[in-house]
DNA sequence: TCAGCCTAGGTGAGTGCTTACTCACCCGAT
DNA sequence: ATCGGGTGAGTAAGCACTCACCTAGGCTGA
């Protein structure tokens, strides 16, 4: 094994970064430590100089993973108003159905870890869903608010949170389904898999069709995406 | 160990019962030969007797569970109808919210194997989705065109199967959610979460308010589901 | 009737292999 | 010369899986 030498920090990203394709690919139990070590190009020992056991190792994935998307945060800035709940949809259908196919696989392990937490104590899922309700939850529901009160979506009956987190269901079981090399659901070969997701959601949601129409019907590209911002204003 | 001599058929069962248990609380990896001859109160060596290996005891739950509910058979036989599509939704919507307080935890096992199957090849959540796409698929299809014919809902822009998906896809997460010893969501304490969701998929699919209201307000009896279907006759 | 044995359910004590983790040691740069 | 990055060769425990063996009961045949 001949590995350069480098800084020890730069060397835990490495490792970090290698165990996270294991854990994400194969789970807890079903990665070893020395695949781990193989997938950083490095030793077994090496490993365990870094991090003292791989339950920490584990850990500090977990922990790590939980920072949040710089992307998101544009979507934190803007007024609320129908477009931004349209756009929010929207971004969180694309963020979901991209995941599959995303070339660095890195979303996907996301997905992985969040899931299998589902299947364990949960708490790293508990730990993502805070911050996702703190980040998105308060945008949403004050754009939901607005909309209602433009007239473009009904009065919600139910508690307001709990209609994004529905949505929010929906797409994480829609990615699920892709995860495979063969996806489990073939949604009748839909090529616009997104649209027909955003209107069931949209719908679900208390849109109006008439303001999913005039929302979703453009704003297919970034610029016309901040067309619709500017005439939302 | 002092176990009672039995035949091998119903020995064979108590290992698959163990198995089955063992398998969907800890996954694959996570289970050992050791933990399921313990949880069936025999010994290891007897397990091997009966199946060849680990990997074909899981092969044969997997298939085991392909097996549908007998109680769903009851849905195939109703009459196509716009109140035959809410009970459709409301009894999917029932059985995945109570999911996780089931007494046997058998159903919860059923869902683990499933979600385990989309972070593994995918093969056993493909079988199960087909199956199910058979059995409730065409109901729901053929319900659906019927309420748009009675005015109750919107003629869907998309697959109309692929409604059927996302209402799935829905249920399915907020079971998963509701899985570990503490869930990972509140849904802010909602007691009528059943309700929350099954409006939001009814909007979703297309529904108009009015018929949803009309056929989800009363009905939550047996008795009460007995009215609504000879209403819908 | 009953010794004798044969079969099928059942097990304790392993087998070889893999796992997480350690330790003595190496080497190049300061 | 020393110190931190790096390793090969372990170790003890745990894994899936096996084998020689045990024992209760049903069925012979004399």
């Amino acid at each position: 094994m001949t590995s350069l030498r480098m800084t020890s920090d730069l060397r835990r990203q490495l490792i970090l970064g290698a165990a996270k394709r294991c854990f994400a690919r194969h789970g807890y139990n079903g990665t070893t430590t020395k695949s781990v070590a193989a997938a950083a190009a490095i030793s077994e020992a090496l490993l365990f100089k870094h991090f003292p056991s791989k339950a920490a190792l584990y850990a500090e994935i977990l922990s790590e993973e939980c920072e949040a998307d710089p992307e998101l945060a544009v979507l934190l800035e803007r007024e609320p108003s129908t477009a931004t709940l349209v756009e929010l949809i929207r971004g969180m259908v694309q963020y979901f159905v991209e995941i599959a196919d995303g070339p660095d696989q890195e979303e996907a392990q996301r997905l992985r870890l969040m899931v299998t937490s589902h299947l364990d104590d949960g708490e790293f899922a508990r730990l993502l869903y805070a911050k996702v309700e703190k980040l998105i939850g308060t945008v949403f529901v004050a754009s939901l608010e607005r909309a209602v009160a433009a007239g473009d979506a009904a009065p919600p009956r139910s508690e307001p949170l709990n209609l994004f987190w529905f949505a929010h269901h929906t797409v994480l079981t829609a990615a699920l389904t892709r995860l495979p090399a063969t996806p489990c659901l073939a949604y009748g070969k839909a090529d616009d898999l997104e649209r027909q997701l955003c209107e069931f959601l949209l719908r679900g949601i208390g849109l109006n069709d008439a303001a999913i129409a005039s929302h979703l019907g453009r704003a297919s590209t970034p610029e016309a995406k901040e067309t619709a911002i500017a005439e939302s204003a």
